[in-house]
DNA sequence: CGTTTACACTAGCGCTTGCTTGGTTGACCC
DNA sequence: GGGTCAACCAAGCAAGCGCTAGTGTAAACG
């Protein structure tokens, strides 16, 4: 119960949970299952984690980390024009679930299983996140490639996209880049 | 044990569940939860229902069929243009989040804890439903009120829709008119 | 060399869970 | 006015839960 750190371990650790977390839902993942998949005792657990809720916030901060950087390399790497960064940011979003996909999943199902302090943590993460598709979509409708009220908007493409872990496979036909173009086509007016 | 009907007792009972349902999680609401909230002892609740599952399968249920209700009149009473039809959709959506907002909170957040058997007949129900908006999005498509895959298209207006259970309140200023005007107007071509 | 540190183990405590059992109550029915 | 039946209760069982205490061990350190 000493460890607080981010040990390559722990990493790996998270990285089971979330899958568990994903198959079996929080509450009915028992510590006892998530010791047997990493292959150790139950007991050993709590020397990784303090307990079972720092385990769920360690696989939701892992995630949305690991969104929040591919956000904004895509915007770094793009054109500075309104659709190419809306296109960018779609783009990340939905290559995270590639990469991410059972840490997402935990965030948007499992959240409000989080304790008080750890949500407050977690939701600057989650702002910081949003903050970014606001900017751009703030950028879209200046220019007019976008109408509409702000607040509403936002929301609704939160909604497409957050909606997607629900029936996207990442191994089927369709590529990222297509679902972000054509996500970006319906929402927007030509030019 | 004895009873699979629905009387009117069983239907209040359902409600009450869903309430809880929401606050606390499927898996963190135990039957002596339930049942204190319905003025009850935790044995008589298995007077109305099998199992906790089916509970959890009523609360669905009957949410997924008002649904279903409200959406089949919203298009019996409206125009029968495209626009009409996909305004009239979009309205019912939102207005059921006002009569039965917990049924639907549950139905989204704890599909994945229903028994095999219990899911495979819901889902029926919600096809339905998901039939009806691909039918209206159909229409759209082909008289080029709105562009794209039609696949994808539905998908994210599903998603938009569905993902309004997590910010929209009922009771604050905008209208499910409203939300509906501005959805439409998002994803719709000018003619 | 002795000490510390990281990681794992065994064993189990105290509590809660979904559900069962066996029985009581009061309204209705012919 | 005996029978039926839905509705409820008290009591508790077997299983499982998160977590703790105390110990072992092998590598790393000064």
């Amino acid at each position: 119960m000493n460890v607080m750190n981010d040990s390559p371990r722990r990493k790996e650790l998270t990285r089971l949970a979330a899958q568990l977390f994903v198959q079996e839902g929080f509450d009915r993942t028992t510590v006892r299952m998530l010791a047997q998949e990493m292959g150790i005792k139950s007991g050993s657990l709590f020397h990784h984690f303090r307990d079972k809720q720092e385990i769920l916030a360690a696989v939701i901060e892992e995630g949305t980390e690991n969104a929040l950087g591919l956000a904004r390399a895509a915007l770094d790497q793009c054109d500075r024009n309104p659709e190419a960064r809306l296109h960018a940011m779609a783009r990340a979003h939905l290559e995270t679930l590639l990469t991410d996909r059972n840490a997402h999943v935990v965030a948007l199902y499992e959240w409000r299983r989080l304790d008080p302090e750890a949500r407050s943590h977690l939701s600057h993460l989650r702002d910081a996140y949003e903050a970014l598709w606001e900017e751009v979509i703030d950028e879209a409708l200046a220019v007019g490639l976008i109408q509409g009220d702000r607040f509403l908007v936002s929301r609704f493409v939160m909604g497409a996209l957050n909606w997607t872990v629900r029936w996207y496979d990442p191994l089927g036909e369709r590529s990222p880049e297509d679902l972000a173009r054509e996500l970006i086509a319906m929402i927007t007016r030509p030019a």
